[in-house]
RNA sequence: GCCGAAAUGGUGAAAUUGGUAGACACAAGGGACUUAAAAUCCCUUGACCGUAAGGUCGUGCGGGUUCAAGUCCCGCUUUCGGCACCA
């Protein structure tokens, strides 16, 4: 074995000929609309279920294995579901609006739409291959104008109830994607596409008042079945805190200052101010002596990119403005900073310093030597670094003595009763902006009319359709390639009919993502987005899974906008996802040279077992487990897979590699060692005798713990520890030349799930007419389960010295005696004192000695 | 720095409530079949000591609770994911 990885590996040899088999039933069920689902009154509520998958963008790379995963747990699970009774709605789309068409269009002329569609014909062939019982005649892709009208329709709903709003203040602008981004779409201060640094720039921008939800979008991930994770996820990103608002007159100017702080405690302690260098008071409070000064600094903070503003190495910088604000609780004059450390979108943009107790303001403090004020009792001296845990406060009047949270509620109290301050909340969370200067994606259904402000597109003109262009090439200069077409630009206005201009900006790719899952309730209806009757019949979406990576995104605007839709009466439910489960990644196997730098898969060579070097130095190398990457050369392509080992290979493998939620890597032998599996499966239906003999009742009780097992791990995603059961009674059944049809039965069915093609196949064979996908679950009992012998465990010391296998039900007395009885326990007793005896019935007898 | 998740054999991983650690699978070794190989079937396989019986150690590290800890508590280390001057 030269080859580390999958390349060239080989191929399966044996009979069981999935190929035949998989086209055959994947043709079977398409034809028989095996898995088209109707909204049947008759079956009730709590029997109806939406499992729902998070749509592709359908890339021009094809399907990667990372999807088969989440698809294939969704696919078990609903056909689990349908086989115990259940109505399921179970769809698929794709999510078609998106820069990487657009990027080759501009690249190669090609219309995104061709190229799109192209993609999608190629992911769905892909998706169908393995064998997904998705309700095809729902699809929908985000990019058809039958869609996008309701994309538009709704926000026209969002504009109405005023929450888009034009916005001209800076915001993210990537210059390699040549468009805005959201607050989301900005990772370490760069694009989170592209990774280019995201510089401020000044547009005008669509933007969605999302954090008029805040509270409602915090609060209710409470009522959530989600992970952990990524409810912290989200409320760390709304970021709620609780604090005051204060005002501060400023000396000698008709002014006020207005800060935010979580810390009205430490009012006494504050020594300066700081405003943002965006502040709209800065001009006032410049004096002149200060005033060449500070324009220099505000040019400078000006160039930076955020990124350099934000950046770990933050040294501080700033300006004295030239004036002082007056304390309101000990009227001391301070003076007015303008520092770019603090960021205009939060708060007020200004804030109280108090550089004792705030780690920030300590180093702006010592930088530029200002006074720093102990106002809480510190374990250190505050000169040395600031102290921000909690302790007595001290120079601090009526604070004196009072803890943190005791001086919070007085000072806020006082503020109030003062009237110089109130309590207030803050989010971190900022409106979302919604508008991107591109082509590929829904218009904005809006027109700006000189006289009417801007309207909307009346309901009836839509879809507004995506104008033809001839380049689609962005300007670059904020605007989108549409704004290039006279004739679609240059409308008239639909109040006033007077001339007007269209909206030339585009909707982010999140607008149809943000409620696909709704459509698919009803996919062609030409009069709603869905009708309440569908709506009602399956919202909330009973089951979601998809990647952590939309743990904010997706996620969060999707929430969005459910609960405007809610709150205008249009959908019934305050939450689409009840239930959210995060597919692991799947990774791969790299190599990684002593100082970390990884190696090309194609470049390694394993010399013996476990060892790896690398061909071209000879270096032993480090398996580590790595991102999937084309550099890396260890990506798997589901399709060479399904060729090679058939879908439900493919499919059995994913489920098997551990659980689902977790990352796990690739092994292309533990593929093999599934399929292994299944053709042991085949060989066992093909060669062994099947007959109408009752089982024994060993085999019997194997069958129901089996049932048991798979029953329960399959309702609860724990498919990898199903599938072992089932090997373990597959195990068992090789031991004998025939086995009853009962077990076969059971056992097919239990099969079906997991590996749909081979299991129609076999129950077919056994001379059943009837699709496996109608025949119901096999069922247990527990009497059955009982094992009527346990092995009972003698402890000494809480070690195991012996066991012996007795009845079950061995009452305690029986069972000490026993151990005392036992030839290797009465050897450990020899010379010691019994000091204890535990026993727990049918499990051990522990004696403690001395 | 903050938040979250995790760490178990050579590898992927099991272990309902604290009660036999390592199910199932991969890899490795041995055997059967074969002219041979592949495929298949059977056996062994946590480490160490021992001819064996058996013993000692063992779930990232250090403590603790308990008759008994992978599981509970305290403190750390490392890895992964997210956030990061949010006052």
């Amino acid at each position: 074995m030269t080859e580390p990885l999958c390349k060239g590996m080989i191929a399966p040899m044996s009979k069981y000929p999935f190929h035949e088999i998989e086209t055959k039933w994947q043709r079977y069920w398409e034809e028989n609309q095996s898995f088209a689902v109707t909204e049947d009154e008759s079956v009730p509520q709590e029997k109806r279920m939406y499992v729902l998958d998070m749509f592709p963008y359908p890339s021009g790379a094809g399907l990667h294995v990372g999807h088969p995963e989440g698809y294939t747990a969704t696919d078990i699970y609903c056909r689990y579901l349908r086989m115990n009774g259940y109505n399921v709605l179970h769809p698929m789309g794709f999510d078609s609006f998106g820069l990487p068409a657009e990027n080759y269009a501009i690249k190669t002329g090609t219309h995104p739409k061709v190229t799109t569609e192209k993609n999608i014909e190629n992911f769905r062939k892909q998706i169908k291959s393995l064998g997904f019982s998705y309700d095809w005649n729902r699809e929908v892709s985000t990019h058809s104008s039958d869609y996008y009208r309701w994309t538009q329709w709704i926000f026209l709903q969002l504009f109405r109830k005023g929450l888009a709003y034009e916005s001209h203040t800076p915001i993210n602008w990537c210059d390699n994607c040549k468009t805005g981004l959201a607050n989301e779409e900005v990772k370490d201060g760069k694009c989170e596409r592209c990774g280019t640094v995201v510089v401020r720039k000044n547009i005008r921008q669509w933007v969605l008042k999302i954090t008029e939800y805040a509270d409602k979008l915090l609060s209710d991930l409470d009522t959530l079945e989600w992970p952990e994770s990524v409810k912290a996820m989200q409320q760390n990103w709304i970021g709620r805190s609780e604090g005051a608002s204060v005002v501060f007159t400023v000396d000698g100017l008709d002014a006020e200052l207005e800060v935010y702080t979580t810390r009205p405690d430490t009012l006494f302690g504050a020594t300066y101010m700081v405003v943002a260098p965006e502040h709209p008071l800065v001009a006032q409070l410049t004096t002149k002596e200060q005033e060449s000064a500070v324009n220099a600094y505000l040019d400078a903070s000006a160039r930076k990119s955020d990124l350099e503003r934000t950046d770990l190495a933050k040294d501080k910088t700033g300006v004295f403005s030239g004036s002082y604000a007056i304390n309101p609780v000990n009227q001391k004059k301070i003076p007015i900073w303008i520092a770019d450390y603090v960021l205009i979108s939060y708060g007020t943009g200004a804030i109280m310093a108090v550089p004792a107790h705030d780690t920030r303001d300590w180093e702006f403090a010592k930088k530029f030597d200002l006074p720093i004020i102990e106002v809480l009792k510190s374990e250190i001296n505050v000169q040395e670094a600031a102290w921000t845990e909690d302790g007595i406060h001290v120079n601090s009047s009526f604070l004196d003595g009072l803890n943190k949270e005791d001086a919070i509620k007085a000072m806020l109290a006082w503020l109030e009763d003062k009237k110089v301050g109130t309590k207030a909340i803050n989010y971190k969370l900022r409106d979302w902006i919604f508008s991107r200067q591109r082509y590929w994606g829904e218009p904005i259904p809006l027109v700006h009319c000189p006289k009417c402000g801007t309207v909307e597109v009346p309901e009836d003109q839509l879809p507004l359709l995506l104008p033809e262009v001839t380049s689609y090439e962005p300007s670059g200069t904020g605007e989108s390639p549409l704004a290039k077409i006279d004739e679609w630009v240059n409308t008239t206005c639909p109040v006033c009919g007077g001339k007007a201009k269209r909206e030339t900006n585009t909707m982010p790719q999140w607008a149809g993502s943000c409620w696909y899952y709704l459509r698919y309730l009803d996919p062609k209806n030409s009069e709603a987005f869905v009708s309440k009757e569908k709506e009602q019949y399956w919202m909330p979406v009973d089951l979601y899974v998809g990647g952590a990576e939309h743990a904010v995104l997706h996620l969060l605007y999707a929430r969005f906008w459910h609960k405007v839709l809610f709150d205008l009466g249009l959908v019934s439910t305050a939450e689409p996802f009840k239930r959210l489960v995060n597919q692991g990644m799947i990774t791969s196997f790299a190599f990684q040279r002593k100082d970390k730098s990884l190696v090309p898969t194609d470049m390694v060579e394993e010399t013996e077992p476990d060892v790896f070097v690398e061909k071209a130095t000879g270096e032993v190398l480090e398996r580590v487990v790595a991102k999937m990457s084309k550099s890396l050369k260890n990506v798997i392509n589901p399709d060479e897979i399904i060729s090679e080992y058939g879908a439900d290979s493919m499919r059995m493998y994913e489920m098997f590699m551990g659980p689902l939620e977790v990352s796990k890597p690739w092994a292309t032998t533990g593929l093999n060692g599934i399929y292994r599996f299944l053709d042991r499966v085949w060989r066992l239906y093909e060669e062994r005798v099947i007959t109408d003999e009752a089982p024994s009742k060993e085999l019997n009780k194997l069958l129901h713990k089996t049932i048991k097992k798979v029953t329960y791990d399959t309702s609860s995603l724990n498919f990898n520890t199903a599938i072992s059961q089932m090997m373990v009674m597959v195990n068992e059944l090789y031991k004998t030349e025939e086995f009853p049809k009962a077990v076969a039965e059971a056992l097919v069915k239990m099969l079906g799930p997991y590996v749909p093609h081979l299991a129609e196949e076999l129950w077919q064979q056994m001379g059943n007419t009837e699709s496996l996908t109608k025949i119901s679950w096999p069922t247990y009992e527990e009497k059955f389960t009982v094992d009527e012998e346990v092995e009972l465990v003698f402890q000494i010391n809480g070690k195991v010295r012996a066991k012996e296998t007795v009845a079950k039900g061995m009452d305690k007395a029986a069972a000490l005696e026993m151990a005392k009885q036992n030839e290797k326990i009465i050897g450990w007793l020899e010379g010691k004192t019994i000091v204890k005896e535990i026993v727990v019935p049918d499990k051990l007898v522990n004696i403690v000695v001395r």
